[in-house]
DNA sequence: CTTAGCACTCAGGGATGCTGAGTGCTAAAA
DNA sequence: TTTTAGCACTCAGCATCCCTGAGTGCTAAG
């Protein structure tokens, strides 16, 4: 049975209040509404009939009515109205986003920082490669005393470094033989192809340098498996105690545990592949801690091969309007600033002691 | 006037089982300990005075005795008794730190998630520098089509590299000599030393590469900088809501949201400048809002001209015989770690976009 | 000096009752 | 046929009251 036209103004003004009341809506406040030209009576029999057909719910008989599951989803899917983003948003939103981002997961971290302030929710944030990486360039720096660098030079135009330390000394010469060998044998390589074939056949041709080659074959085989993993960071879990729905620090602090980096791995899977902004209402959650709760992820390219996603967590009562607005913008300013190509660019890296 | 050994021990007995329960500790609880063959009437007496004398506090006339701030002081300086590690509690702390720590600030925020785990609290660490970083060693490295790669190794040994894109053509030659000028002029310097008169001269002198030499400069610059500042991380924020004292939201919220790293910055000017653990019992803390929270902090040796600092942030009523002894193994642990040298040694690090 | 005994205090936890927001139904009005 | 006014009913939330029991301080006897 389809709904009425009013019905579904009633259901909207439903959800719109409890959205901003996080309290049952009653008939009169329905009422009250401006362009609502019924009595509470007429409210209250559609509903009634609005509780029967599934879309609403009362926590108890004489309370209001708190949308179900199926309301919010019809409410996301149609009822909605377009939030439209004030110009001090989009402006806090896009100067947040200038900032520098260096590296993969410092920016990942950043952005679920950022994203989280946006929208005042606990923001999540992942970026995952679907093309594989390769390493375009070896370069090898003698630095006194047996001590060599390791420069290498990703697909993705991202330069890692690695100091080396070995008892064997080595000349300049050494190393400008073993760095052609290097260029030569192990550029554009895919990841998998970095196995004990590939070394033996290496070390065989290297000469005075061949202690160097398994050390850096290694770390060739870490940077490249790091660049293949997913960067995921969780920011702004404690924006929840503000809810009212999480008054109960019991409750709080369960949602808090299972929002890690491991209890999300699963959220990419559930996602449909295209581009866009996602809402998860409730039960629709896979993980069985976030039931009551809403997921809104937005999908959006990184560009060298990278898929990003931003989203949030939150109430199923959020403003779903006001957050996948914001969440859409983020998106898409990070979208451009990835895009924006060609222009004197600079990157950089720190490195540190390992033992 | 001093106390008696009898009221030593009552003391001893109340915050130790306050710490336990979490509720105030009545005459008839002490008397159930072991080596305790007083009647309650007795250790009421005893209670009664220790009241008066200001070590205990009575939350209302009909209640049990909670230590006051200065019980809590004798408790830590005289009375506590010391806490053994278990073999299981070393171990899963030496493994911890075994992991490998790559960059600094990698590592100080590993090493409060660390901390804030063995102690199941929220846990800060720091790392700051004394003596004043300089860079040891420029190398630069033609990367094809006008990009370059700047390679800083730094006196702590760490290295630190930079894509640079000009717009300019440059011949491998150009390179070399401007390496050989900045090694020659730019080693060795305080971060205050890199000064537009600085600039200037090595322009003058830089040839071909000279429209390199103030990106280079400047990537100096800030990472100096970056190694000048301090590092710091606030790990487990949320544990909090694990502990009676924090039931109810607002309280946790607040304390939580001044747990961040703006908030503790002032934190480190209180401690003493001894190595060593050290307790600041409630009001004993600076920051209004850690007022009935204890904070337990210990400074320890990087080498490199660095210092650490871990600690935890708990209620006044914490374990601190637990706490305390755990901290000190792990700060002695981290200072082995950082003093082992020599042997073969490996460093690395990443470079990702900037724009 | 210690302890048994006793009167006193008071937080916390039910039980009880009231209030007001909200409902559903019916019957009159449009 | 649809809308609305009116009314009886429900029930969460709050305030009130009382009771219980843990804990105290004081006194007087051991």
């Amino acid at each position: 049975m389809e709904l009425t036209e009013r019905k579904k103004k009633v259901l909207r003004s439903v959800v719109d209040l409890y959205i901003r009341t996080a309290e049952p809506v009653g008939s009169k406040a329905i009422t009250e509404l401006p362009d609502m030209n019924y009595s509470s009576a007429t409210i209250r029999n559609e509903m009634a009939e609005l509780t029967a057909m599934g879309y609403l719910e009362q926590p108890h008989t004489s309370a209001g009515r708190v949308p179900s599951a199926v309301g919010y989803r019809l409410y996301v899917d149609e009822l909605m109205a377009e939030y439209r983003l004030s110009i001090d948003e989009t402006k806090s939103i896009s100067s947040a986003i200038e900032e520098k981002m260096k590296k993969v997961d410092k920016m990942v971290e950043k952005v679920a920082r950022l994203v989280s302030q946006a929208t005042d929710l606990p923001a999540i944030s992942m970026a995952s490669r679907y093309g594989g990486a390769t390493i375009r360039r070896f370069d090898l720096i003698l630095a006194g005393q047996g001590s060599v660098i390791a420069v290498l030079m990703l697909s993705s135009d991202e330069v890692v470094n690695k100091l080396i330390r070995l008892p064997v000394q080595l000349e300049e010469s050494d190393l400008k033989i073993l760095s052609a060998l290097l260029n030569a044998t192990m550029t554009d390589l895919d990841v998998s192809a970095f196995d004990s074939n590939l070394l033996e056949r290496v070390m065989r041709s290297a000469g005075a340098g061949a202690s160097l080659v398994p050390v850096i074959m290694e770390f060739a085989v870490d940077t490249l498996q790091k660049q293949c993993g997913t960067n995921m960071a969780v920011a702004g879990q404690m924006r929840i105690l503000g809810l009212p729905e999480y008054r109960d620090v019991d409750k709080a602090q369960k949602l808090i545990t299972s929002l890690d980096e491991e209890s999300l791995a699963g959220l990419p899977a559930v996602l449909s592949n295209e581009n866009g902004t996602q809402v998860l209402v409730g039960p629709e959650n896979v993980a069985r801690e976030l039931k009551d709760t809403s997921v809104v992820m937005t999908k959006f390219d990184i560009g060298d091969g990278m898929q990003g996603m931003i989203g949030v967590v939150g109430p199923t009562r959020m403003d779903y309007a006001k957050v996948t607005a914001r969440l859409s913008y983020f998106a898409e300013s990070l979208s451009k600033m990835f895009a924006k190509p060609e222009q004197p660019q600079i990157t950089e890296g720190t490195s540190g002691k390992e033992e």
